[in-house]
RNA sequence: CGGGGUGUAGCGCAGCCUGGUAGCGCGCCUGCUUUGGGAGCAGGAUGUCGGGAGUUCAAAUCUCUCCACCCCGACCA
C-alpha cells in the first residue's frame, strides 16, 4: 500500500472528550471517528487492525473445530419473549418497531437465534456436538458509553455457541475453548490472564474471563504467583481468618468522636489502626432492616452480599433514622434491635471500634457475645484485598487491573429448556441440549492492545495486529530519482515476499513521515536515503527500539524477516 | 437513571463575570524558500457563537427552555 493512496488522517490535538490513552491515540492516529455517543466509524487504518484481529480469531476458531455462520443483527422479539430475556434484559436491549408495529431488537448477543437453529436442525444425538460462531456487529444501549470503542454501544464481537448431548462433552468443549482463547490472545501479542468469573446475566454454571492486563482496566483481578489461582475480584473468596477470635481484653467504652463519620477519621482521632474499626452498612431486604458489618479497611462486595442475603437495596437515611434513631456516620450493631450480618473477618474480631448509634460518639473495646449478641449471619461479603490468603490455600493474593476481552460460559440448559432445543438420544428419549457460549470483544481488543502498548510518540502495535507490518520511508522520494527507484524496487520485492508494507510516498518532510509512522505504531521501519544509497546501506529501526541500525542495501528483505522472527 | 461540567472555525481554546466590530494556536488554500524527527516567511479562506424563546436600542455575553456531549456512581465483549 502506498500512503499517498491510503488515508492517513492523523491529528496533533485530540478532541477533549478522549480520556483514556488508547482512545486519544486512536483518535490521533485516525483509526476511528466518533459519530454519536459510543458509536464510531472505523477509518481505513483502524479497520485494517480490526480485520487482522478478526482473521486470527477466525483462524483459531476454525482450527478448534467451530463453524462460522452469520446471524441477523435485527431480530424479531418472539424468541426473546420465549427465552424470557425480552423482560429480563432491561434498557440495554435496544428495541424498536417496524412499519407494521412489530417488535424487534438489535442483537446484544444471539443465544435466542442460535438456539432456534439448533432446535430446528439438531434433532438427533448423531448431529451433536456442534459449535457455531459468528463475528458480528452487536448493540448494547449502555448507560454510559465511555473510553471510545472500549465501551461503545455498537461493537464487533465474536460469539460462539456449542451444543452437546451431555455435560461431560460440554466440559470438553469448554476446555477446548479455554485453550483456543489462550492461543488467540497469545497470537495477538497481548499480556493477559484467564480468571474465574461470575456468570452474571448470561447465566449458567462455570465461567472464565480473559483479561488483558492494564492499569486503566475497569475490572480487578485477584491472583497469586504461588499457584494458578486467578479470579475476578467480584468472585474471589475472602477465606476465614486463620487466627481464632481473641478473648476480650478491654472494657467497652463510649468515646466522643464529633464530626468523625468515617472509619478513617475515627481511627486517626483515636490513634488506632484502621483494622481495629468496623463499619456498618444499612440495607433493606423488602421491609427488613439489616446491618452489614465490614472491617474499616475493607469494601463491601455487592455480588457476594446478594448471594448471601438475596436481593437487597441500600437503606435510605430516613430508614436508618427509624431503625436506629441515629443518622449515618455513627451507626453500629451494639444495642440495635436489628438483624446483624457480619463479614467473616469481623466475626473473628475482638476489642473493635464501631458507631454508638448516637451522633458524635463511637464505642471502643467492643466484643461479640459480651457487648452484643453473636451475628445472625456470618458470610463472605467483602472484596479481597492485597495480602489476603489465596482461597486455594497457596500463598497470598495480589490485585491487578484488567480489561475483559473474552468470556466463556457453560450455559448448561438455561436456553435450551425454555426454547425447547431438544434432541433424541440413542434410546429415543428427548433431552435438552447442553450449551456453552464463548465471546471475544474484537473491537475492544484493538483498544486494549493500545492501552497495553504505547509510548510518548504513539501506539506500539504488536506485529500481528498492526495496520501494516512494516513501512518503507524514502527520504526525498519526490526529489531524488535514485531514492525513488531504489524505494520502488524494494517496495516491489517486499510486496512479492508477502510483507504487508506501507510505502511512505507522500510529499511531506521526513519529520512528518516519521512522526506519523510512530503514531500509527508500525512495528518495523526501513529508511532509504541518498546518504544510505551512497554508502550502500539501508536503515532499519524497530518501533520500540531507541536507535536505528544500518544493513547492506541488498539484505533489506532478509533483515526484516530476521526482525519479524525476533519480535 | 442520579450528581458535576462543557457546547464559540475541521481540532484545541480565549472572550461571557461587567451586553456594544468574534479572536488566538493548530490544521486548510496560494506563493517563495526549506528538506533525516510534526519547517520559515508572506498572503488567504472558514463561524446559524448547540437549537428555540425572552429581556434590551443592542445578546456569544443576562433569563428561561430544549438538545448534544464529557466526567463521577449501580453492568458487560
Amino acid at each position: 500500500m502506498r500512503s499517498s493512496r491510503h488515508f492517513i488522517s492523523t491529528i496533533k490535538e485530540v478532541p477533549a472528550e478522549a480520556e483514556l490513552v488508547s482512545h486519544k491515540l486512536m483518535m490521533r492516529a485516525g483509526m476511528v471517528r466518533r459519530l454519536a455517543a459510543g458509536i464510531y466509524t472505523w477509518m481505513p487504518v483502524g479497520l485494517r487492525v480490526v480485520r487482522k484481529i478478526e482473521a486470527i480469531v477466525r483462524e483459531e476458531m476454525n482450527r478448534a473445530g467451530a463453524l462460522e455462520l452469520s446471524m441477523p443483527v435485527v431480530q424479531p422479539a418472539e424468541p426473546w419473549q420465549e427465552s424470557g430475556r425480552w423482560a429480563a434484559y432491561g434498557p440495554e436491549l435496544l428495541r424498536f418497531k417496524d412499519r407494521h408495529e412489530r417488535d424487534f431488537v438489535l442483537q446484544p448477543t444471539s443465544e435466542e437465534v442460535i438456539t432456534e437453529i439448533a432446535r430446528a436442525e439438531l434433532r438427533s444425538y448423531r448431529k451433536l456436538p456442534l459449535h457455531l460462531y459468528q463475528i458480528q456487529t452487536k448493540f448494547r444501549d449502555e448507560r454510559r458509553p465511555r473510553f471510545g470503542v472500549m465501551r461503545g454501544r455498537e461493537f464487533v464481537m465474536k460469539d460462539g455457541y456449542s451444543f452437546h448431548a451431555d455435560f461431560a462433552d460440554l466440559q470438553r468443549e469448554y476446555r477446548n475453548m479455554h485453550d483456543t482463547y489462550t492461543r488467540i490472545f497469545t497470537r495477538l501479542g497481548l499480556k493477559f490472564r484467564a480468571v474465574a468469573a461470575d456468570p452474571g446475566a448470561i447465566g449458567g454454571t462455570g465461567s472464565h474471563e480473559f483479561q488483558v492486563l492494564a492499569d486503566s482496566g475497569e475490572d480487578a483481578i485477584a491472583w497469586t504467583p504461588e499457584s494458578d489461582y486467578a479470579a475476578n475480584l467480584e468472585l474471589a473468596e475472602a477465606v476465614f481468618p486463620f487466627e481464632k477470635r481473641k478473648d476480650p481484653g478491654e472494657a467497652m467504652q463510649k468515646v466522643a468522636t464529633p464530626g468523625k463519620t468515617t472509619c478513617e477519621d475515627v481511627a486517626a482521632l483515636l490513634r488506632l489502626a484502621l483494622q481495629r474499626t468496623v463499619k456498618a452498612v444499612a440495607v433493606m431486604q423488602d421491609a427488613e432492616f439489616n446491618l452489614l458489618l465490614i472491617r474499616g479497611d475493607h469494601n463491601l462486595n455487592e455480588i457476594k452480599t446478594q448471594k448471601a442475603l438475596g436481593a437487597f437495596r441500600f437503606a435510605s437515611e430516613g430508614e436508618i433514622l427509624t431503625a436506629l434513631g441515629c443518622k449515618p456516620g455513627y451507626i453500629g450493631p451494639v444495642g440495635a434491635n436489628v438483624k446483624v450480618v457480619a463479614d467473616r473477618t469481623v466475626a473473628c474480631m475482638g476489642d473493635f471500634v464501631c458507631g454508638a448509634n448516637e451522633a458524635g460518639f463511637h464505642l471502643v473495646g467492643v466484643n461479640w457475645g459480651r457487648d452484643l449478641p453473636e451475628p445472625a449471619l456470618v458470610a463472605d461479603i467483602r472484596n479481597v484485598v492485597e495480602g489476603d490468603p489465596s482461597p486455594d490455600g497457596k500463598g497470598t493474593l495480589r490485585i491487578q487491573r484488567g480489561i475483559e476481552v473474552g468470556h466463556i460460559f457453560q450455559l448448561r440448559t438455561k436456553y435450551s429448556e425454555p426454547l425447547k432445543a431438544m434432541y433424541l438420544d440413542d434410546k429415543g428419549a428427548s433431552q435438552p441440549m447442553e450449551m456453552g457460549c464463548y465471546g471475544i470483544g474484537i473491537t475492544r481488543i484493538a483498544a486494549a492492545a493500545i492501552e497495553q502498548n504505547h509510548d510518548e510518540r504513539g501506539i506500539v502495535f504488536p506485529r500481528p495486529i498492526a495496520p501494516f507490518e512494516a513501512c518503507l520511508v524514502p527520504i526525498g522520494f519526490h526529489k531524488s530519482a535514485a531514492v525513488r527507484e531504489a524505494a520502488e524496487k524494494l517496495y516491489g520485492e517486499l510486496l512479492a515476499a508477502g510483507i504487508d508494507v506501507l510505502l511512505e510516498d507522500r510529499d511531506e518532510r521526513p519529520g512528518v513521515l516519521f512522526a506519523d509512522m510512530d503514531l500509527l505504531g508500525i512495528p518495523h521501519r526501513l529508511v532509504i536515503s541518498e546518504r544510505g544509497l551512497a554508502a550502500g546501506t539501508i536503515e532499519y529501526k524497530g518501533r520500540s527500539q531507541g536507535a536505528a541500525e544500518n544493513a547492506p542495501l541488498g539484505s533489506a528483505l532478509a533483515c526484516l524477516r530476521e526482525k519479524f522472527v525476533a519480535a
